[in-house]
RNA sequence: GGUUCCGUAGCUCAGUUGGACAGAGCAACAGCCUUCUAAGCUGUGGGUCGCGCGUUCGAAUCGCGCCGGAAUCACCA
């Protein structure tokens, strides 16, 4: 079935020249929907039309309509309003839609084709020294659902993660645990391996500020004090181990990592997020020196009299790029150009996504521009979808002050809350315990992930506790309910067959239909943008349609039996693209609730 | 100082390529459950869209300049 905006659009072009004997180039018809005050469904801008019909806006504007009416059977009748031309499209064609469209089951998505495209996308990269927090949520979340997003308009996508595993950062948790937690692990601890990884963390930064203050104490300048304090000595020298191969090192490594992989697991399986290949950058830091020795010899970079190799980015109206050492090892720079090249080698790809926090917008700036100059083709082919910082309402968090906000215990919280609320309303207390929890885990982790995906990624967020667990009004659960109520009543109504009928749809469920004919535009630019918040938005919009419409009219008390299937299709059809947008964010949607 | 991003109601956020008097939610107040789930629906109040100039028939949206905020500019990642 032709789309209803490019048959606008084609007898608008049609009636154009019939009236006033100009073909003008489509970019000229400016189609929109029309605005909820006035009646009508689309709305033809006639101002550029002007200068053709030379004519007033409303003259121009009646002309056109009483045209388009005669020339298509789509299009019922029309108003003008100032200079905007609102056309009412037949119930011909909406009841098509519903009937055709919308009720195939992926309505929305586009399939993947053979050659389509192929886009890898990086996500997540925790360290191994700490367990996840509130920024890595915002994180997974987007990279999660954008890459669903990209699936849905059709494109092959393979989600990768980088965790890093090596350094300094990491050899401090190692000693902490070495000098005081000798033989405790997380089952003897009973906790999670990447808690009690990070605590350890936490630990070695309380000894070695314990150290600064009494080497202050004894007379070392402060300076002095932070270079030399014992335990920064030793976690060095087990990095300088760890990286000479040292079999004991290594082995602690090993372990403690375990650990916290098992604990990042359990978070990642919460978080219900997953990944096609993990890198590791102790396989991976030492990547990319090859390519920048060769792009030394090519005379595309340059080296120092102490030996090291830069890159010079003047030209772009940036600075000079450190790319390998004096010592000739690999720095952070390296190591992207590196992995990347990698990636290309494994999984030839069109496009790769970097999902990192705006704070290296400079690096990628940075990665983009050498890799091109390396000469690689797909080098403009990488785009950092830059996120904005979360922030809590006192500011931003911080570890030293133990303000940061704990993946695992927000979403503990989160399904308490859930619970609570459920239990206050006393709507399950008929269900069996196991159901229960499944439905307070989905409307926990939905109310979360709705949170903050409805923000546009690139802007900086403030996450309120006491906000998030809101759950009316603009929020996850308040979608979730609204599928909850469709699933009832299409299980009261299931006898019945559902179909379109000869009857005129009223108001409120053409606007339903009207509402979900935007739904795969909205896919197409929320993968363009690669952002989902605007299928969070557009969601919540059509739940808030369809709960007037759910309040102000009866689906299985309607006037007829025709009219009872009519409502039940497009209820049914409803729900279905709440449940598929709902996926589309990584949230779940409960039957009941 | 350079680069990038942000500035819309008391608070949190929408506002697709410029279009009709700028929209939601929360918070406040007032209503609606013998009928399909009231986690819902309806109403009231609340705004110099940071400021100024410009482009245009038309600017929250585009351009320039200010003001305010964030990030970044390491032989860290």
């Amino acid at each position: 079935m032709q789309r209803i905006d490019q048959h606008i659009r084609e007898i608008t072009l049609k009636a154009v020249e019939a009236l006033w004997g100009t073909i003008l180039p489509e970019e000229q018809v400016q189609i929109q929907k029309t605005r909820r005050d006035f009646s009508g469904d689309f709305t033809v801008v006639v101002f550029p039309l002007l200068r053709y019909s030379k004519q007033s806006p409303e003259e121009t504007g009646k002309a056109l309509g009483r045209q388009m009416v005669e020339q298509s059977d789509l299009i019922d009748g029309y108003n003008v309003i100032k200079g905007f031309l609102n056309l009412i499209v037949a119930q011909r064609y909406w009841k098509g839609l519903l009937e055709e469209d919308l009720r195939t089951p992926r309505y929305g998505s586009s399939p993947v084709k053979e050659d389509a495209e192929r886009v890898m996308i990086e996500f997540s990269s925790p360290n191994t020294n700490k367990p996840l927090h509130l920024g890595h949520i915002r994180n997974n979340l987007l990279g999660h659902s954008v890459a669903r997003i990209l699936e849905a308009s059709g494109k092959v996508v393979r989600k990768v993660n980088l965790v890093n595993d090596r350094g300094i950062h990491i050899c401090k948790s190692m000693l902490a645990w070495q000098l005081e937690g000798k033989g405790r692990d997380p089952a003897s601890a009973g906790m999670k391996g990447d808690h009690m990884v990070g605590d350890y963390y936490v630990r070695f930064d309380q000894i070695y500020k314990e150290q600064i203050e009494s080497l202050v104490q004894n007379g070392v300048s402060r300076k002095d004090a932070e270079q030399e304090a014992p335990v920064l000595l030793q976690a060095r020298e087990m990095l300088r181990k760890w990286e000479a191969d040292d079999p004991e090192v290594r082995q602690l490594w090993e372990t403690m990592n375990s650990w916290v992989y098992e604990g990042f697991e359990d978070t990642y399986r919460r978080l219900g997020i997953s990944f096609d290949r993990t890198y590791y950058e102790s396989q991976t830091y030492s990547l990319g020196k090859e390519i920048v020795l060769k792009g030394l010899k090519d005379g595309v970079l340059y080296r120092k009299a102490d030996g090291s190799v830069w890159a010079d980015l003047e030209d772009e109206g940036l600075d000079h790029k450190l790319l390998l050492r004096s010592d000739g090892t690999s720095v952070y720079m390296t190591q992207d150009v590196g992995t990347a090249h990698q990636r290309y080698t494994e999984w030839p790809f069109d496009s790769h996504i970097y999902v990192v926090g705006n704070e290296q917008n400079y690096h990628f700036q940075v990665l983009s521009i050498i890799l091109k100059k390396l000469g690689f083709a797909w080098a403009e082919k990488l785009y950092h979808l830059s996120y904005g910082m979360v922030e809590l309402p006192e500011g931003k968090m911080k570890s030293r002050e133990g303000t940061v906000v704990d993946a695992d215990d927000l979403m503990d919280e989160m399904e308490t809350t859930a619970r609570q609320m459920s239990e206050e309303l006393g709507k399950l207390s008929s269900y069996r315990e196991d159901e229960r929890e499944q439905i307070y885990r989905k409307v926990g982790m939905g109310a979360l992930k709705y949170f903050i995906l409805k923000v546009d990624p690139k802007k900086n967020m403030t996450f309120d506790p006491r906000e998030s667990v809101d759950f009316n009004g603009n929020t996850g659960p308040f979608i979730q309910y609204t599928y909850a109520r469709i699933q009832s009543v299409l299980r009261k109504g299931h006898r019945i067959q559902r179909a379109v009928g000869s009857l005129d749809l009223i108001e409120k469920e053409i606007a339903l239909i009207r509402m979900m004919f935007d739904y795969p535009d909205v896919i197409t630019e929320a993968s363009r943008a690669l952002n989902p918040s605007l299928v969070a938005n557009f969601l919540y919009e059509l739940a808030k349609e369809f709960n007037q419409f759910y309040h102000d009219h009866s689906i299985l008390s309607a006037e007829s039996r025709e009219q009872v299937r009519q409502r039940l299709l497009l209820v049914e059809v409803a729900g279905r693209i709440i449940e598929s947008g709902m996926a589309l964010l990584g949230i779940e949607v409960p039957d009941r609730m």
